[in-house]
DNA sequence: GGAATTAGTATAGTAACTAAACTTAAACTT
DNA sequence: AAGTTTAAGTTTAGTTACTATACTAATTCC
């Protein structure tokens, strides 16, 4: 056996498989807030990018998704026919757009906020302290090794 | 100060978030292979599923890969338009399709296997084997909790 | 020997992008 | 001051990766 891992763990690319697996599932399942509508997980991302206070650049917003400042376009005039985002002008500089919140668009962030936080909760049910702790420690790591 | 946690860690759902939109950029990139051409993550995905040796029932695929027989039947096409994959009849079920690799598609499965073996061993440099193991198992109580 | 179930396919529609061409504004260059 | 380059954002057409629904054919279940 040319394994000596003396751990007896599920193998790590074969949890991972399976996460990622998860995921992908998860990331394509709108979710329906009440008094809002569905939201579709990027809307939901976007939502999340922008935040419940301040505004922010399309070209921010781009960055921090990770995705083309088209995409943004797209999901920013999306999110503005259904009037959880406003556009408004930058102060100084003609061509950039400020993007915001809603009333509408805040509710939308906390009850997301929420359904985080009651995960989070029932993931502390299963999981010690110690183990979150590590949990999070090696997402960085692997998000690192991720873009080498 | 409400949070009583006494490790100092990056936060948990930070930390996944910035995961989760790093694995949605991940997977929309498609990777070219020696002789190959480049492949589509959910080919990968696919071919991943199918395995090496054997093969494996479209419905079963459906249920491995987490989506609906459609979509399977759609992937399928395109793999098998590819000359990566090819389908046999079952030996007792007329209904059933059989989907197993071509040489072609084996190539495929190796060397992305091989990717796979290069970073999992690029993480060991990262992270020490207590972390790894704690991590492969947190990865399960995780998608665990996910599903309810 | 039907009736219900199961395996797979076909088709139309949607979400979530990208790439490339474009417009306008701002910042440099000389 | 005029021209050039860069930056911010939009538009459009195309692709991938699905889903939902309706369907055909084979199998199993009374």
């Amino acid at each position: 056996m040319d394994n000596n891992n003396k751990y007896e763990t599920p193998s790590l690319s074969h949890s991972f498989g399976r996460l990622i697996l998860q995921l992908r599932k998860l990331e394509r399942q709108p979710r329906t807030f009440e008094g809002i509508g569905p939201l579709t997980p990027s809307e939901l991302h976007t939502i999340d990018a922008i935040g419940p206070e301040g505004s922010v650049l399309m070209s921010e917003l781009a960055a921090r998704l990770g995705i083309t400042k088209g995409a943004v376009t797209q999901l920013i005039a999306r999110l503005e026919t259904k009037e959880l985002v406003v556009r408004s002008m930058h102060p100084t500089d003609q061509r950039s757009t400020l993007i915001s919140l809603t009333v509408q668009g805040k509710a939308a962030y906390m009850m997301h906020e929420e359904l985080h936080q009651a995960f989070y909760k029932q993931l502390q049910t299963q999981m010690s302290p110690e183990e979150i702790a590590i949990f999070a420690k090696t997402i960085d790591k692997f998000i690192f090794a991720l873009d080498h």
